[in-house]
RNA sequence: CGGGGCGUGGCUCAGGCCGGUUAGAGCGCGCGGUUUGGGACCGCGAGGUCGGCGGUUCAAGUCCGCCCGCCCCGACCA
């Protein structure tokens, strides 16, 4: 895991800096670059394609270790669908297709000849795994059905950026069977709670838990739900949906269910997902201009050891005591970067940009006092450092890594906050959205939501779940009595 | 798809306007040696169909035409 020689592609005069763009400079180059620095993922040669990389997909298997976690304490199993989907299958829910028929795949040959029927390949899952409930279920005593699967999708983009919007992407998409409405609409909120758990406390990223607006909700859905967050550049990313389904696809794909009195009922559905741009958002949350800072619960390498040492006999000793850490910590996933080609200070910078949330250095000044140096990553200079008894690590150590977590959430909450505005006027919600989240009253009309979106670029992401308890007011946008506040924001 | 920019060793680029010996630099890479508490240094070395095709010319990285690809900005989206 060295580096694979990135230069500062800025170019230039100061070429000869090994930094990256700062994100105050230019905040998407700083994305780009920290993401193929760190080692993260590279461009793949198809368009809109990416690779992940080692270090990149230990991380996304991590999330996938958080969430299936959650999936399963929940009732849930996983299975897996074709990646084919037969196009007429698409065509079978109205507003569902025109959702996603711009931006299909079609697949319109197969073994040299033309098929009779083109296969989309899947943008989403709904209508397959529709399609294979309408079989499998029969009666209530069938349901639920709680089913996820982990798989890749594929949707044509015009514009992609690494994680955040790929033509192909890697995720988790849940889809339940309910006998009734409620227990629908209860399976899509708790889904949805899942992912802010997750959110909150393994990637450190607080959340706004919210309803879409009818024009951005999920092409077939009676109502979605969103956890919304905010970017280190201020502007709003979606990381998770729960859509509550309704009867759309249970009356499309005809999935029925004999009820206790003998009476034959369409099902009530759910669909939830969480997809790798998750990764993207860890990245813009927490990362500064030395690159990534991973959260401990997430980090592929929670703790890296750089030894120091000149000479062989200084080599051998440290190196020794540097084992003896690595045993000690047990249960923590530790890195020892004993790599003689490149200098202590070289390490320390690389493994900052990679993002490893705590670094023990040791040299032979500690070797002597029994002792090392811990140097959190989410604290710069010497303010993050601390000498501490060799014997004390197997306890310090965890405890550290959960105090940095905590940090990491805390400071998160606390930019939210700090650039979350609560306008009253319409200049005031403009002004608002050039410099973060603007949380206002909307009535509801999706012309002065259009309006906001002509004028401002800025969206409704959401209307959050707790609504804090105030009362009603009048829309931002055209004065109207309105009932509740939505959170308008620039996003991704 | 509209506007802007760019394709030259692995990376970042110079050379191009004004055509002319073996196409350069820094970084990275390989070997040897000295180093190592915040991106060490010396020596030697490997590595290039100058995005592609065609044209002009005695001669094209350089001029002309077409094509391909990539990046940035605008209309869709997890």
């Amino acid at each position: 895991m060295c580096d694979r020689g990135f230069e500062d592609i800025s170019g230039g005069e100061n070429r000869m800096a090994k930094k990256i763009t700062p994100r105050s400079k230019d905040y998407s180059r700083w994305y780009t670059e920290v993401i193929q620095r760190a080692e993260l993922a590279d461009y793949a040669p198809v368009k809109g394609c990416m690779v992940v990389r080692p270090y990149g997909y230990a991380l996304w298997e991590n999330i996938k270790e958080g969430l299936d976690r959650r999936f399963k304490a929940t009732g849930h199993v996983n299975a897996y669908f074709p990646l084919f989907i037969p196009m007429s299958f698409l065509q079978k829910e109205a507003e569902h297709v025109e959702g996603f028929s711009p931006e299909l795949a079609v697949v319109t040959h197969g073994g040299g000849k033309e098929l009779e029927e083109p296969l989309v390949v899947r943008p989403t899952s709904e209508t397959i795994i529709g399609h294979m409930y309408a079989q499998w279920v029969q009666s209530y005593r069938d349901l639920p059905i709680l089913i996820n699967q982990w798989a890749n999708v594929v949707r044509w983009e015009m514009r992609t950026r690494l994680f955040l919007r790929t033509t192909e992407f890697l995720w988790q998409e849940g889809h339940t069977v309910h006998a009734t409405y409620e227990e629908a609409q209860e399976e899509t909120l708790r889904m949805l709670n899942v992912y802010a758990d997750f959110a909150e406390n393994d990637a450190a990223i607080p959340v706004i838990k919210g309803r879409k607006s009818e024009s951005e909700k999920f092409a077939g859905a009676d109502m979605s739900y969103t956890i919304e967050a905010m970017m280190g550049d201020r502007r709003a990313l979606q990381a998770g949906t729960s859509h509550n389904l309704g009867q759309n696809f249970a009356k499309a794909f005809d999935i029925k269910y004999l009820d206790q009195n003998n009476e034959l009922q369409y099902c009530w559905t759910t669909s939830w997902g969480v997809s790798w741009r998750i990764l993207g958002a860890v990245i813009m949350v927490h990362g500064d201009d030395q690159g990534l800072i991973l959260p401990p619960k997430l980090a592929p390498y929670q703790v890296v050891i750089v030894p120091i040492w000149r000479g062989e006999e200084e080599r051998s000793q440290v190196l020794e005591a540097a084992v003896q850490v690595q045993a000690a910590l047990e249960g923590v996933r530790v890195k020892l970067d004993d790599r003689d080609e490149y200098s202590p200070g070289w390490k320390f910078n690389e493994w900052e940009l990679r993002g490893v949330p705590l670094r023990i250095e040791i040299g032979p000044r500690d070797v002597a006092q029994e002792q090392v140096v811990l140097a959190r990553r989410d604290v710069a200079g010497p303010e993050g450092k601390s000498a501490v008894a060799m014997s004390e690590l197997a306890q310090r150590v965890p405890q550290l890594l959960d105090t940095i977590q905590a940090d990491l959430l805390a400071r998160a909450r606390k930019f939210q906050r700090d650039n979350t505005y609560e306008p009253t006027t319409y200049e005031e919600l403009k002004e608002a959205v050039g410099k973060g989240f603007a949380l206002a009253y909307w009535c509801g009309d999706a012309q002065c939501e259009a309006k906001v979106k002509d004028e401002t670029k800025a969206t409704i992401r959401c209307i959050p779940l707790d609504q804090g308890g105030i009362g009603p007011g009048h829309c931002v946008v055209c004065g109207k009595e309105a009932s509740e506040r939505a959170v308008f924001a620039r996003a991704y």
